[in-house]
DNA sequence: CTTGGCACTCCGGTCAGCCGAGTGCCAACC
DNA sequence: GGTTGGCACTCGGCTGACCGGAGTGCCAAG
C-alpha cells in the first residue's frame, strides 16, 4: 500500500529533521530508517507529499522540512504516544510532593515541565472563579485597620487591608466575622458575592455598618479580582539559547511574549477547552508574530475540573510527542495533589 | 594640561562606543566632540590610554574600545549624573503610587526599571530579618486544622497551615492567640523566635500545649524561612534581545542566570553593602561566565534601613549614567512608599 | 509501481583581490 | 615639549569567481 508508506515517509521526515535540525533528503532516510525501499521511490512520495503541502524544501536541490500542516497531521494520525520512563514518573512524583504551598506546587510545576521538555515552560494559577471560600477572617490589625484574610477551596489565600473610620470592639469584631462567614463559607465565589452583597442595604450608605459595606466591599473586590486570574508562572528561558541562529525572527518575539502574561494566557488557550490536551502549531495561533512557536498544553485541577492550564511553549520543530507525555503526566499529578488538599 | 584631555577623550571613547557600538577612531572622535585638537594628538593620547589598559583595539588598525578598567574609571571619575527629567519623575510617582500592595510594589518597580534602562531588572522582596511582627492571627479552619497568619512590619504576610492533634475551643483559641501576640508582636524577628521558643518547655514535649507547641514551632519555621529572603522578581528579559550578535557568550549564560534566584542575589550584592549605589562592571563579578555584563544596584527600603535591594544587569557596554539614575530614582520612590505603610 | 541512471540546480565553503578606516611613526612647526 | 600634517603599513570585511556535494526531477527499463 503506497498511501502507508507515504505516511511513514512524512513520520521519518519529522522525526529526523526534529533531530537533526536540516533539511532531510531521500538517501538519508532510507538509511537511517529501515524502510525498504530505495531513494527513488522516496522522492517519488516527497514529491507527492509536497503537493499536498505537508512538507516542503528551503531551496531546490534542499532536502524537504515539515510545513506547519505536516506537524499537524504527525501530532493527530502519526505520533505514538511516547510513556514516561519509570524513572521520570517517580522524579514528577517526589519533585511535585515536596511542596508545601500552592505557589511552592506551580513554582516546581514550572521547573519540572522545562527541565522534562527542555523548552518554556508555562502554568498558570489556579484561577478563582470555580472555587468554593473556605473561610473569612476579619483582624483588627491596628484601630481604625482592618485585615481581612480570604481563603479558597484551592488553597489560594488572599489579603486585603481595609481603612475604616470607627473603632471595633472585641464582641463587634465577632459578629462580623460570623456574619461574613455565614454569608460565603461553602459557596462558589459567584453565589458568595452576591450573598456578600445582600448584607449591604444599598440604600443606607452611610450608617452603623460602614464597616461592614467597608468590608464586603473588600472581599467582593478580592473575589472578582481578575488580577489573580492572569497570574502565570514561566521557566526555562534559558532553553530559548538552544533555538540557535533565528534569534530576531523567533526567540525576540517569544521572549516579548513571556512578559506579557495576557499573551501568554491566550497562547495557553481558553479555558474552556477544558482538560483536553492541546496542540497549537505555529501559524494555527493568534499572533503573527510567533508563527515559528508551538503550544503543547492542557487543562489541570482537582477532580476533574480544569480550574487552570499549563503547557510549554517552543519551536514548530519540536519534539511532540515527548512533549505532550511529559506536560499530560505533569498536569496529573498536580490534578492529584490538589485533590488531596 | 594633557592629562586631563587624556580622560576627555576616554570619556568621548566611551560615550561613542556606547552610542554606536561600533570601535571608535581618532577621526571620528574629534568630529563629533568639539575638542579642538587635531586627530594626531588623539591618537597620542590614546596609545597612551591603552598603554595605562583602560581601552583596547580588537585588531590592530580598528578603532579603540573601553576595557573594564576603562568602564570603571568612566563610573568614578567621569559620569556625570544624568538627572531624571521631570516626567520621567513624574511617570515613576504615578506608575508607582497606583500600586496596591507589596507584591504589586515590587512587580511595578520591575517594569518601570526594565522601561526606564531598555535593561533587564531585577528587585529583592524586601526581607524578612530586619522587620518586626505586627500581628500573629490563629484561625479554626476546621477541627484539626488551624490557619496561622504572620503578619510583618514590611507589610508582608505570610500563613501556614497547622495540623493539630486535638480540638480546640473558642477560649483555648483566644488564649493561644494573645500568647502568641504577647511573645512576638513589635519584636524584631530574632528576638520574636526567641520569645516564642520560650512559650514551650523543652522537656515537656508531649503534653496539654502540644498544639502551642505545633504553632509555634510553624511561626519560627516562616520567620526564619531563607526561602522568602530569596524571592525576586526579574522583568525585561525581552531587552536581551538587543544584545545582537555575540548570543553565545552573553545572552545564554544571563538567560540561564535570571533562572537562579541564588545567583541573581549574589549579583544584587550583599546586604551590607547597604543603600549605596554599586557598580560592578564585567569581570569584577563573581562569575566568570558573566564577564561581559554589568550590574548597577542599590539598596532600598523604608527610612533608611536597606531591607533588600534592586538593580539592573545589563551588557558592560551601556548607559551607566542612565542606569544609575534610574536605579537610584526607583529606590528613592519605593523607600518613600514603604514608608508610608 | 519500483528502480537505477543521469543531467541539472543550487547551497556553502574557500580563495584572491580590493577598498577603506585606522594606526604608528617621523619630521616639522609653535 | 606638546602639537600637527604626512605617509607607509596593517588588517578586516566585502565582492566575485570557483568548486564540490547533496539533492532533485525525469526517464526508460525491470
Amino acid at each position: 500500500m503506497q498511501e502507508e508508506r507515504r505516511l511513514a515517509v512524512l513520520r521519518a521526515i519529522v522525526e529526523d529533521y526534529v533531530a537533526t535540525d536540516e533539511p532531510v533528503g531521500s538517501k538519508a532516510l532510507v538509511e537511517r530508517h529501515g524502510l525498504g525501499v530505495s531513494p527513488a521511490t522516496v522522492r517519488n512520495d516527497m514529491a507527492a507529499l509536497e503537493d499536498e503541502g505537508y512538507i516542503t524544501q528551503p531551496h531546490t536541490s534542499a532536502g524537504r522540512v515539515p510545513t506547519d500542516k505536516g506537524y499537524r497531521l504527525f501530532v493527530d494520525k502519526l505520533a505514538s504516544v511516547k510513556p514516561m520512563s519509570t524513572a521520570e514518573k517517580r522524579a514528577i512524583a517526589t519533585i511535585l510532593d515536596g511542596a508545601v504551598d500552592l505557589d511552592d506546587v506551580v513554582n516546581r510545576s514550572v521547573r519540572l515541565l522545562s527541565q522534562l521538555t527542555r523548552q518554556v515552560a508555562v502554568v498558570q494559577y489556579p484561577t478563582l472563579s470555580r472555587s468554593t471560600v473556605r473561610h473569612v477572617e476579619v483582624i483588627a490589625l491596628a484601630p481604625y485597620r482592618l485585615l481581612v484574610v480570604l481563603i479558597l477551596s484551592t488553597g489560594r489565600v488572599e489579603q486585603r487591608l481595609v481603612e475604616i473610620s470607627g473603632d471595633l470592639s472585641e464582641d463587634e469584631l465577632t459578629d462580623l466575622r460570623s456574619l461574613v462567614n455565614r454569608a460565603a463559607v461553602g459557596e462558589i465565589i459567584a453565589d458568595a458575592v452576591t450573598g456578600l452583597r445582600g448584607l449591604v442595604p444599598t440604600d443606607q450608605p452611610e450608617g452603623a455598618n460602614a464597616t461592614t459595606a467597608a468590608v464586603v466591599e473588600t472581599l467582593v473586590e478580592a473575589m472578582s479580582d481578575h488580577r489573580s486570574d492572569e497570574r502565570i508562572a514561566v521557566g526555562g528561558a534559558a532553553n530559548l539559547a538552544r533555538y540557535g541562529d533565528n534569534f530576531d525572527s523567533a526567540v525576540r518575539p517569544l521572549l516579548e511574549a513571556l512578559e506579557e502574561h495576557v499573551v501568554l494566557l491566550k497562547l495557553l488557550g481558553e479555558a474552556t477547552t477544558g482538560e483536553m490536551l492541546t496542540v497549537r502549531i505555529g501559524h494555527e495561533g493568534p499572533y503573527q508574530e510567533l508563527a515559528s512557536t508551538s503550544v503543547v498544553a492542557t487543562g489541570y485541577g482537582p477532580g476533574d475540573e480544569a480550574l487552570a492550564r499549563l503547557g510549554i511553549v517552543g519551536p514548530t520543530r519540536m519534539d511532540y510527542p515527548g512533549s505532550m507525555a511529559a506536560v499530560r503526566a505533569v498536569a496529573r499529578y498536580v490534578s492529584r495533589i490538589l485533590d488531596e488538599a
